[in-house]
DNA sequence: AAGAAAAATGTAATTTTTTGACATTTTTAA
DNA sequence: TTAAAAATGTCAAAAAATTACATTTTTCTT
């Protein structure tokens, strides 16, 4: 946690002394990483042990190990920790609170990517003869958005909203099929069952879910993905943006491996629909 | 500039010991800053003297003043730069590249929000009789986002991808509905058409576009995004993630703007899934 | 309000850590 | 091969941080 808010926050805590401390770092933590304890404990007008005791009751091993903190708070501006949104924020805190635990869950998650996986998917993905993209609820809007940019590539791609048409969809696979599934929690009853029949008729089936969920059980690749803990709202946000993003991992993986006369193609798909829009005026 | 890339980056002129150290450090930078120059110097095998003339090599005032950077360094992670996917790059480098840019894009997004904006949107949102959500093309699926996450409010929300079907409903609009167009571009003829179409039936008409597009000047209200230009890859990537993470705003605003009690109702909507779901053995 | 106990703070000594001076070894180049 | 230069290590000095303990301040009880 960051240490500055971390001093804010116990401020009522500290002891009178303490709190001398607490300001002089707070007013200038620049200068306090660059300070030894006897300067330190001089600017606040204290001695030296009172500052070491500061430093530990921020349980922190003592005070070099308390400037390491400090340093580190003060290297990323506004560090990207999961804030929750609370009662009284206002458009700006909130706001800003929701862009940042984005951020947040984006750097957890990928760094719980397995990159591995993520090249074998992409092989898959190359490979295959069909590509299909199912979620429900609110993973659909991120199947959705999948079809969208596998459309590009001008592979048969499927997507559909409906628990039935999945199923059927799924009927109808065979070998080289492969089959994408989208679960944040990967434990719906409806989407295992998917997997299940895709697997029965031999479709690959790539799980984009948590790890070892029911779904990632059935899957024959899981792409599993650490989100911390959406905010309070009762609604998936973060898991989303992490599976959207998986989805452009995924996209990029596809084209780099299809090289670049393929990349000249994307750029011909999006010159077609210059003709729906109002052209910009050269500035 | 980021230690570990000038430790990197001088590995060249370095001596043979300073080598070691170098070593050392890169292969272990939390280990480091938690060391004193003795232990250092032990793991590097060399002595403690090096070690400072490596620190000092390196433009800090020593040991101390080297930790401090590490630790910075380390702070950041790779501080979120929107660098580009090139050719050569393996499943690694690409998978953090694109996460990389996404969170930067997203950093330049926040920058740009209006939050005055958000909160007279909010506002309507409230008040509003029918809400409706419409985009084309990658846009869609953000649309169709913002619809799973208003059905949950028990607010009457209207999403379509066929613009015919966008087009008749807007002409059924009426003073009292809210109208949400997201298009990044905001030159989409057929979606500007739709803005005018509300409009003419009394309906307020939000846009979630970039600022002074052809779309944004038909809007009554433009939530405007900034977003970096995509990757090379031609497909729209971050603008859709800012989009998303906009509608997160939104309905965290309107959730917060309903109360606590409202809170509680989402909570039930949640648990109500729960019987499609398997349940998750208690560890 | 007085006095004892507890908490907070400071002093001074100790320990740890870092740095500097100089000797020795290794490398480089003529 | 040898002399100069560069690199590295040893050891001691200096600086910094921490500990132990004494003193002061605060708090609580009677």
């Amino acid at each position: 946690m960051n240490i500055l808010e971390k001093i804010t926050q116990n401020k009522a805590v500290f002891s009178k002394s303490e709190r001398k401390v607490a300001e002089v770092i707070l007013s200038n933590p620049q200068t306090a990483i660059h300070s030894s304890i006897a300067t330190l404990a001089k600017m606040s007008d204290v001695s030296e042990p009172t500052v070491n005791r500061f430093c530990r009751r921020l349980d922190t091993k003592g005070y070099p190990d308390f400037k390491l903190h400090l340093a580190q708070s003060l290297a990323n501006g506004t560090p990207y920790v999961n804030r929750h949104v609370d009662e009284q924020d206002g458009p700006e805190e909130y706001t800003n609170k929701i862009f940042e635990s984005t951020m947040a869950s984006l750097e957890v998650a990928r760094q719980s990517i397995d990159v591995n996986i993520v090249n074998r998917v992409v092989d898959l993905l190359t490979q295959a003869q069909k590509i299909s993209f199912f979620g429900l609820g609110a993973s659909a809007s991120v199947a959705h958005d999948a079809l969208n940019k596998f459309f590009r590539f001008n592979v048969p791609v499927v997507y559909f909203e409906d628990i039935l048409m999945q199923r059927m969809s799924c009927m109808n696979c065979s070998d080289g099929d492969v089959v994408v599934l989208i679960s944040h929690t990967g434990r719906t009853k409806s989407l295992v069952e998917i997997a299940q029949i895709a697997r029965m008729n031999d479709a690959t089936v790539v799980g984009i879910t948590s790890a070892e969920s029911p779904l990632a059980q059935e899957c024959s690749y899981v792409l599993s993905l650490e989100v911390p803990e959406d905010t309070d709202m009762y609604m998936p946000m973060a898991s989303r943006i992490a599976q959207l993003t998986l989805i452009d991992v995924l996209a990029t993986g596809f084209t780099l491996r299809r090289g670049n006369k393929f990349r000249e193609n994307l750029k011909r798909v999006k010159d077609t629909l210059r003709g729906s829009r109002y052209e910009k005026r050269n500035e």
